[in-house]
DNA sequence: GCGCCAGATGCAACCGGTTACACTAACCTG
DNA sequence: CAGGTTAGTGTAACCGGTTGCATCTGGCGC
């Protein structure tokens, strides 16, 4: 409760010496310094940083906004994410929208009152901003802005994970896609198309299934999958949910994998590595996705510019016991 | 960048009018109330709410403070966190802490600093707090702490659970436990011996063995209890992830589970149920811990009162396909 | 001893809202 | 019509820091 004129007065100073003693204390004398020192100490005095980024109108905070922190690839982000901000000075307030519009622009607002400096958008999905421009980077790509993200190549990496698939003697890979309008969905299967057309396989569309990267959607569209006349023998999967739920499924019908049907995911979260099997998996650098953003925001707000170049990174094949070569019948 | 005096101006008003016509447009006349609202408009006002914070000396704004956000049952529980705070009209700043305690110290500065009105732990560890009190929460109880949480008989829980594995007519029941001086690992263990001593059964030192709820620590403590001259037939282990990773090193080493080894978990994270074999466990009401723990928060800032009464929620007992009947032999 | 300079300190404006209080005009009552 | 009430508005203090500028003091050179 301790307020700095309360410090100024205890050590029979002005307060703008008070403030000196703590911000520069090499402008202030030796024998000054201690009676402030001991004048906050013994006042326990906490300076009221409400009224210090009031007056340099910055909050030192950053909205992240996330469809579902629940999502173990957006909680590693955000760990990440938070790690960073940390380290440079910033908190990060926790938006979790659930993908709705009004939550987003409910945290956009507190943009544009000062509240937060800047947001980072974990949703690939352009956020609407109606007035003045507020600093934001988008952690996980977003077609239609071409500047200020930081997001991996999804069309290359499907493409990696599919090919590999069809290096394995596969010829019927089914598709389990996330939400048509989603641009990882797309770019994904940008990606699987271009895999089977350098392997010589035919696009089937019935082979293409539309889900929402949910372990559920997993479940039901690897079901459907499997009631065609002429099922595939490997499914890519476009989240490791869905490749855990298109497992769980297969498995429940009694069909073996890999030996029956090879399954890949994508991201490579956590608890891909100990699923029965193992899920072989595109890895997502989540760590240096959040770090990179974290700066790129920065840059943003304390240099204050409008856009920042985006910057891709790197994806790597993780190859584990849900694929295996195509049966031979 | 417009401020209230451009608005004021524009409208033709004093700045007082138009902070009223906002804040309280029944005291303003209709008139009035349409030449601001149109100078509103007109000059793309946002009101700086950093001004009003830090004339009200409140931020708004509530820590939560997390060991890990990638855990499941954490995320889960802030996620719960968030949507209560969003809507009564507070914003979550994210603590990760590492269970580090500098970075606990951080945040609690950010109290007293005013920067955040109040504290929520999901540690079950007790916040060293130097100054004058602040306000703060315990989302999963804490034993030092008598007041101010929101928890679960861990217990009554964890002897819910075993006296269950009792039931099928398992005697020889592993326990693979948290850190020792974890407070849940503590009361769980308590619980444990308990179900046993009901049940007739003599606690066995090397049935206990000492993991730190990661899934990891699962498959190792599993691996050295079935080392044993005379191995459980059941384990008890104090989180899901400790169940998955017991199950993973059982399986690898050709040991079915139910059949052979049942195993049980607690929490209930979202994987469990299609973990494979999915996971009998204890279920947590992560979304009503984190509601209650708002509420309770708020109660304390905006009431004043230093302390609020705890409160015990109830469990459930899942059970699922990782259990069975103890093996005959 | 005077003037100059530098270092230390104080004074007061300022950030952008909120709000107590004062003031005015219109309206009501007896 | 005097006196009182009320609705609507303006003035200015205030929140707790920061900081430009003025002031003061002491030391030094000439």
């Amino acid at each position: 409760m301790a307020s700095i004129k309360d410090v100024a007065q205890l050590a029979g100073v002005s307060v703008a010496t008070v403030s000196r003693a703590i911000a520069m204390p090499e402008k202030v004398s030796e024998k000054t310094l201690k009676k402030v020192h001991q004048a906050v100490a013994q006042s326990g005095y906490r300076p009221n940083l409400l009224a210090r980024n009031f007056r340099s109108s910055r909050s030192y905070c950053i909205v992240v906004m996330v469809p579902d922190i629940t999502n173990p690839f957006f909680s590693q982000v955000i760990k990440a994410i938070e790690d960073r901000a940390q380290q440079r000075g910033y908190a990060v307030l926790l938006g979790d929208t659930r993908d709705l519009h009004d939550r987003e622009q409910e945290y956009v607002k507190r943009v544009e009152t000062r509240l937060a400096d800047g947001l980072i958008q974990l949703r690939p999905k352009a956020v609407q901003i109606e007035g003045s421009p507020v600093p934001i980077v988008y952690a996980c790509g977003c077609s239609n802005v071409p500047d200020c993200s930081v997001t991996i190549d999804n069309a290359q990496a499907a493409k990696k994970l599919v090919s590999y698939l069809a290096s394995l003697g596969h010829t019927r890979i089914g598709c389990l896609t996330g939400l048509r309008e989603n641009p990882h969905a797309i770019e994904r299967l940008t990606g699987y198309k271009e895999a089977l057309a350098e392997a010589g396989i035919a696009v089937q569309d019935q082979y293409i299934i539309e889900g929402d990267f949910t372990l559920g959607s997993g479940q039901d569209t690897a079901q459907q999958i499997m009631r065609l006349a002429n099922p595939p023998t490997a499914l890519f999967c476009m989240s490791d949910q869905m490749a855990m739920g298109a497992i769980q499924a297969l498995q429940a019908q009694g069909i073996k994998v890999p030996e029956q049907v090879s399954v890949v995911g994508f991201d490579n979260i956590a608890y891909s590595e100990f699923w029965h099997p193992s899920i072989t998996t595109i890895s997502q650098p989540a760590d240096e996705v959040g770090k990179r953003a974290v700066d790129m925001l920065l840059a943003m707000i304390e240099d204050h510019e409008l856009t920042v170049a985006s910057k891709i990174l790197p994806t790597q094949l993780i190859v584990r016991e849900s694929s295996g070569p195509a049966p031979q019948d």
